[in-house]
DNA sequence: CCGCATCCTGTTAGATACTG
DNA sequence: CAGTATCTAACAGGATGCGG
């Protein structure tokens, strides 16, 4: 965590094409949180329905449970994720979407989506860039 | 890097639940080389028109030139992201969105619409964990 | 001088073991 | 089951150097 967020702050008007570039602006931060390598998965998963934490470690290959751990944390607190304990034995824990959380619904499909239909041309690039370079 | 990528090589037909769940899946690694800390920024930038290296660096701020050069490589590689160098004293090598990558632009711009859109939402949701929680 | 490779160091992710 | 604690390995970031 960094010193307060303060996007237009300083006195003078920032540039708009300097929105996304401030390392101290809040949308920034919040860009980092989304965008980040488990995040996007868990909240792409969520949004079919709630989801109990080994059922999101099955479904997500290769996350460890601290890392999973860290990140329903951190959406939580963004308000993205709302975690509810059931006090049953063995316990039960499940994690749903907000409704903050259901409104990335259409941008995260959409970046989905993106990869899906281009898949084969990013490989194609791989493959020429990879013979060009070695 | 790892091994060859094959997203429906297994033989079985994968359910679309875990899509962008399996390691291996060609999706899962294009998402985490899109949704990582400076790639976003890199093509949102570059959305606008190509930019040098240095100009890219001043406007991302808190990358590193290591980071940077890592991220465009990345990109290049992907077929995203065109490197020219210009043979001129001192050098100049312009970097710029291929086809390819401007067709991420809608994408992008939602994404970080949304961002700004909710930010205020998700301070409070922060605010209001912090309290809580401590 | 700019772009970038290399080296070194601090942070962070991942594997493992343990607990309510 | 759903985590936390601890250790280690990998990676990011900063400094330096070098070629164009």
């Amino acid at each position: 965590m960094k010193s307060p967020t303060h996007c237009a702050v300083t006195g003078d008007d920032y540039d708009v094409l300097q929105w996304d570039t401030r390392e101290d602006c809040e949308v920034r931060q919040i860009l980092d949180r989304i965008a980040d390598k488990w995040s996007l998965l868990v909240i792409a998963l969520l949004d079919r329905g709630s989801l109990r934490f080994t059922e999101l470690r099955r479904e997500i290959d290769g996350v460890s449970q601290r890392m999973l751990t860290v990140t329903l944390r951190q959406l939580e607190r963004d308000g993205l994720v709302e975690r509810t304990v059931h006090p049953v034995v063995p316990p039960r824990v499940d994690y749903a979407l907000t409704p903050l959380g259901r409104t990335l619904h259409e941008t995260v499909r959409s970046l989905v989506a993106w990869t899906e239909t281009h898949q084969r041309e990013i490989a194609t690039a791989r493959a020429s860039y990879d013979a060009r370079v070695g």
